[in-house]
DNA sequence: GTCTATATGGGGATAGAC
DNA sequence: GTCTATCCCCATATAGAC
């Protein structure tokens, strides 16, 4: 942590962070970077050795305080709820409420980490796979956990399917709003984020709960 | 249609839409395409103009007969239901179906169309807004419609978060398989596709229902 | 640590013969 | 319609002065 205190290395970090959510991967040059940060071109193989390093460094930045986030969250529900499960809609709450935070943080990045997400997933480049196996392992190892807790009747293999259906619903939502925005004409926005949250908690809890 | 029979064309449509679905827009070269398709690299500029073309032109190719599809399924439901609202399930199946058929048809370009759907939402290039007004405005028209028939209590916006929350879900499922099979550690798979549209409509059916 | 200058490669697009 | 050869640009990465 104690390099990333280095202004240089911030200002490639966030310039990165926005053009690339802007643009993506490939159409993003080291050059527009360095332009958008004001310090030099080499600076980033400098600090960062490889485009591809400084992508990946861009990626954990905000992954790891994330999914920390996350976990603080179900332990403090897990807390309140003495020895009993956690009923869904908290659980939910556990997942989603940190990344809906983001947006209203432009300190830390704003929309443009759950646009990024969504690129990563979409992306067929390698940034993926080390990345969600070494920062979401634990993160989906509890939260299924916490989920069969509280929906007992749920089998070991239907209960990872709702949780990947419910992380769909939600990631397309915050991560798309535009789609929506252009199909409902403008009537649907998304600026109130509090209701946002409770309305796709409701429609997974929903979903969630399904008889199977 | 008629101009699609040359051989050519062909080809370098199908080397695009694999290429591009394994490996991205910006880093799919022209080079790899008309390499993959055997034919001459001038091929591409000959018969599509541009590279922004000839995508444009692969997505299309796909797009107009899905929704094609879609609509189809609903004015046949529709009809099987006389006057009736048509039930959630089958509003779904209609929306689901065709895009889950994709998969097993590697003529159809197989799986490789999901991915290049979620690629373009995720993707900010300009290739996305004009198919999704063009291509999808009509579809979403209809489903909207037969979805407030079928669910009264909803309101106009409601109904467009369900549909838009519904739409994730599946997408995300088909789409990235992986990020699934890899947080189930293998244990879930995307082979049996009937079992699993039946799993994702019952989801989604349940979040649509849910009370407001 | 920061800069300038440059090496090296690959990209899209085109000209013009066949 | 198809091919070869080539133009021209922009990318990442590095060398080496300061």
């Amino acid at each position: 942590m104690a390099e990333q205190l280095h202004a240089t290395k911030v200002a490639i970090l966030n310039a990165t962070e926005r053009l690339v959510a802007a643009n993506g991967f490939e159409a993003t040059s080291l050059r527009a970077i360095t332009s958008a940060a004001k310090v030099n071109l080499a600076a980033v193989n400098y600090h960062f050795a490889t485009k591809d390093a400084l992508i990946v460094a861009m990626l954990t930045r905000r992954m790891k305080p994330l999914n920390e986030a996350r976990l603080a969250l179900l332990d403090q529900f897990e807390t309140e709820a003495g020895g009993e499960p956690v009923v869904v809609e908290k659980i939910l709450e556990a997942l989603f409420r940190p990344m809906v935070e983001l947006i209203t943080q432009p300190s830390k990045g704003g929309r443009n980490f759950l646009r990024l997400l969504a690129l990563c997933l979409a992306e067929p480049g390698a940034y993926l796979k080390p990345l969600v196996q070494k920062e979401f392992a634990e993160k989906t190892r509890r939260f299924h956990r916490a989920m069969r807790r509280s929906l007992p009747q749920l089998s070991d293999v239907e209960a990872h399917w709702r949780l990947h259906l419910a992380s769909g619903a939600f990631l397309h939502a915050v991560a798309h709003p535009q789609v929506l925005e252009l199909s409902s004409a403008g009537r649907c926005r998304l600026t109130n984020c509090e209701a946002v949250l409770e309305r796709i908690i409701d429609f997974c809890a929903a979903g969630l709960r399904s008889p199977a």
